[in-house]
DNA sequence: GAGTAAATACTAAGGTTTTCGTTTTACAAA
DNA sequence: TTTGTAAAACGAAAACCTTAGTATTTACTC
């Protein structure tokens, strides 16, 4: 029993995934062509960090005529998911709350994203009771 | 200007600025033995982590008898702040009410934990007004 | 079926992280 | 002053990440 290797994407990685999410799938140029002008990376390495991806199992992939096209195994929310439960394990105590409160500590935090986080949480309770 | 160097503490790394944020203060042998039993990490293991700390300005140190004594050199508060604001950057659009969104979504939340971010939000935005 | 352009596979170099053995240094005890 | 012990400094191996060049395969065209 090997225990697993951690689950989290590495920063290029994560790159990739965003980028796949967008797409909902896409091929390795789709995924180069949504990458900024001054990124500037070779068509091979684009292809080489799909190819880890999917070896991970982060990505499924199916051919298309002479391409293969790449598909998310996870959904976003998922993954997102999985970051905050791993940070605030790691960094917060465990405690959510403790997340949170530094969040809201950020100066620059705007107005309208407080109240946004408000109205979730109203809604969050709300919907809880029963 | 090469410069860069993400301001990130790397998994190891962040073991241990835990360990040295909840003494305050610590030697190599102070942060090892609160290293749980089955880590067993090798005494020279560690003294090399804080010295890369060290170099990396996470922590500053003075002598002490024959031992260095190793300090954070950036509160927990800043880094956790600091960490948030990259993760929102990278896996929530930069939206952090996307981020609570999700944290609040995470069924495994307890009552209690929810109550408290109500708490904190509702004081954060009474402090605000003027 | 052969040629060709594009895609994938293979491989490897160079960087960083994690780990620890060996050597050097500093303090203290005899 | 010599010697013993604990810590620090040094160096380096192993694992993994990022990038990309070269070789091979694929599928479409004539």
């Amino acid at each position: 029993m090997k225990k697993k290797k951690s689950d989290l994407l590495t920063e290029v990685e994560l790159e990739f995934m965003n980028e796949l999410w967008a797409l909902g799938e896409g091929t390795v140029r789709d995924v180069l062509a949504r990458l900024p002008e001054e990124r500037n990376l070779a068509y091979t390495s684009a292809a080489t960090i799909l190819r880890i991806l999917e070896q991970k199992e982060f990505v499924t992939s199916r051919k298309e005529g002479k391409s293969h096209v790449y598909i998310p195994a996870l959904a976003r929310d998922t993954y997102q998911s999985r970051t905050l439960r791993d940070l605030s394990a790691k960094l917060f105590d465990g405690t959510p709350a403790t997340l949170v409160a530094r969040l809201l500590s950020d100066e620059e935090l705007t107005e309208e994203a407080l109240g946004q986080i408000r109205a979730l949480v109203d809604r969050r309770l709300k919907n809880d009771t029963g």
